[in-house]
DNA sequence: TGACTTTTGCAACTAAGTTGCAATAATATA
DNA sequence: TATATTATTGCAACTTAGTTGCAAAAGTCA
């Protein structure tokens, strides 16, 4: 019953976006699967709809995508040389700014954070 | 002494993105002022640099930019009708991240955060 | 095995943004 | 003010991430 089928070409990525830690390009895949760029740019739509991956937009406007079944983080990212670092943040930041939103009947159901600086080795 | 020049065009510009309250994009500028594209870009380009105005992205993957005179803050979208609010979060963001940052000898210099829902009209 | 449906590759396309270059406009200086 | 200098502009051509239509190939299920 599950219209999604799983070929051969989609087990090969989603095993790499299952074992990479940190956000992954479709060009990323490209390099890494011998499939057409086509392909991969509809299997990332079809498995963001699927629930198992979850889109995410670097500043650099790049792309990238990670599993979904990870807890909600947000990221370090070194602006000189791109690395990414994973960071869970101890506040419950919709809670609080529901507070300032709320004067404005917004509701508020997700959010996006991310933090910028150097890394160990660009400091 | 100033290597930048007070054009026409880079006055009309100015003097738009100044009076927007919300966040511009290269194809508003370009609807509202009679002129080519290439320009509207430049210009954005040279505006940033001089520091008049700030990129902001945004997660549809629209770039925008806003007046850099305005204090620190961040935005409501609404996920239905693309409407945005401006919004301050009252916390210190960044010492809080520092600390869980620290442990992996990351610097932290500028965050970034967007808060996604509905506004009072589409709820 | 088929029949049925989804996935794939290919080539052509779209749209945001960029680049080189010659013409034009702004500014500095005589 | 007139002229020299340098930045800005428009244009056309280009780049590149991502999209689309279509026929062939592969996956699913009876
Ligand atoms: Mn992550
Ligand atoms: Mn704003
Ligand atoms: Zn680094
Ligand atoms: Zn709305």
């Amino acid at each position: 019953m599950n219209k999604y089928r799983l070929t051969q070409t989609r087990s090969q990525l989603l095993k790499l976006l299952k074992n990479t830690p940190l956000p992954v390009s479709a060009e990323d895949l490209l390099q890494k699967v011998p499939v057409n760029k086509t392909t991969i740019y509809r299997q990332l739509t079809s498995m963001v709809a699927q629930g198992l991956i979850k889109p995410v937009l670097f500043t650099d406007r790049t792309l990238r995508y990670e599993s979904a079944d990870r807890d909600h983080h947000h990221h370090l990212i070194c602006t000189n040389c791109k690395k990414i670092i994973d960071i869970s943040f101890p506040e419950n930041i919709e809670q609080t700014a529901q507070t300032s939103a709320s004067a404005q009947k917004f509701k508020i159901n997700t959010h996006h954070l991310e933090f910028f600086g150097l890394c160990q080795n660009c400091q």
